[in-house]
DNA sequence: ACCTTCGTGGTACGTTCGTATCACAAAGCC
DNA sequence: GGCTTTGTGATACGAACGTACCACGAAGGT
């Protein structure tokens, strides 16, 4: 049977089958044996392919980040094709919030992986900063291009207003996750900021 | 030695035990053992007092709720003695974000719960919706009694954006956490938001 | 054609965890 | 003052977990 195999292909299935049981029954419930069964293979084979445990949840955060900004990407790039700043910005925060099951496996677990890097150095070394800082810069020059071309409401701080703008997208997230609050309030709300920040021009997009 | 002992209170002892422990360690990590060490009994006591891990969980985040009510509340009261209602906002806002170790504590403690709530309907089924409903409830009735006073800038819709700003503060909270952003820039993000929504009568308050 | 390396299975080991059990002393009740 | 209840200690148990170990079949190289 054995063939030569693709050690990273193989290590991908492995870290989407964790990704799976994690979303399904939560980060800290995934045990090896499970994930060897979710993935079809047996516990030795996890094993073989990632040394330890450690190293299989680093793997899964990494193609959590991946996946998602691939996703975060796809969602911009399918906002038109001239798109208006605010379409664009407009995509960027609600293709954060969890709409569908994949956004709240994301966000689900993208939580969970937060909460353990607070007290989880090797973990918190991970992308938790880089990658928002870049979403958070990304955000900050497309305001400041809204900006100089007069589409904001005056007294706007593009940095300070990105910075929030995250924050906010971040937390309605939670809320949606809980089940505190729906995806359409959700969007509600950061429409309406949006309108607040945006000359009225309206294009509420789609 | 065994007096007649107060129920409540061994169980609160215990209970902020378990808080203690599972600020330093992480939720995830704590144990029956450690929560009995650390508040200096056996763990046949933790057993007696809870019966079962989880209801020791349960009183836990009760715990904790009730006692970030209190330190919003004496936030809140601090605010001045005719506090105009940006500065009840604003103290309302900025009890919610990690400043110092014991608000640290309760954010990364109150989203581990959270975390935990996605997969347990027993635990979803605390007062994970409850709080922040009032929360938001409050604030909302506190910005409109600054609209009809005039103090707001028009087009602010007081529900969609006390929803906003509690999802906000709870985001830059998170960010605080994890080591994103400090707490100043996190207040700088905050009061930039206040001060489009309030009318330019800049009292930044303490 | 042999031999090394790679992929894979099965299983055992040591630890830790939540919970249950046994035992017993002090206090309250009548 | 005997007896029941209450508080406390020590320890045992069964399960689950991550990891380590042993064995072996099938390719690849030369």
């Amino acid at each position: 049977m054995p063939k030569r195999v693709d050690h990273a292909e193989r290590r991908t299935e492995i870290a989407e089958a964790l990704v799976r049981v994690a979303g399904r029954r939560g980060l800290h419930a995934v045990g090896m044996r499970e994930v060897a069964a979710e993935a079809g293979v047996s516990l030795r084979l996890v094993q073989y392919y990632f040394q330890t445990k450690e190293k299989l949840l680093f793997f899964g955060l990494e193609l959590l980040a991946e996946r998602f900004g691939e996703r975060v990407s796809a969602r911009v790039r399918a906002a038109g094709d001239s798109p208006g700043p605010r379409a664009l910005v407009e995509a960027l925060l609600m293709a954060a919030l969890p709409t569908d099951d994949e956004s709240r496996t994301f966000h689900h677990l993208y939580t969970s992986y937060a909460v353990l890097a607070v007290n989880d150095p090797a973990l918190a070394a991970q992308p938790f900063i880089k990658n928002p800082d870049a979403a958070e810069d990304a955000l900050t020059e497309l305001l400041r291009q809204a900006q100089e071309a007069a589409l904001l409401e005056p007294g706007v701080d593009a940095r300070l207003e990105a910075a929030g703008l995250l924050a906010m997208s971040a937390g309605l997230g939670t809320g949606i996750l809980v089940g505190q609050r729906s995806a359409e309030s959700a969007t509600a709300v950061l429409g309406h900021q949006l309108n607040r920040i945006f000359r009225t021009g309206d294009e509420v997009s789609t």
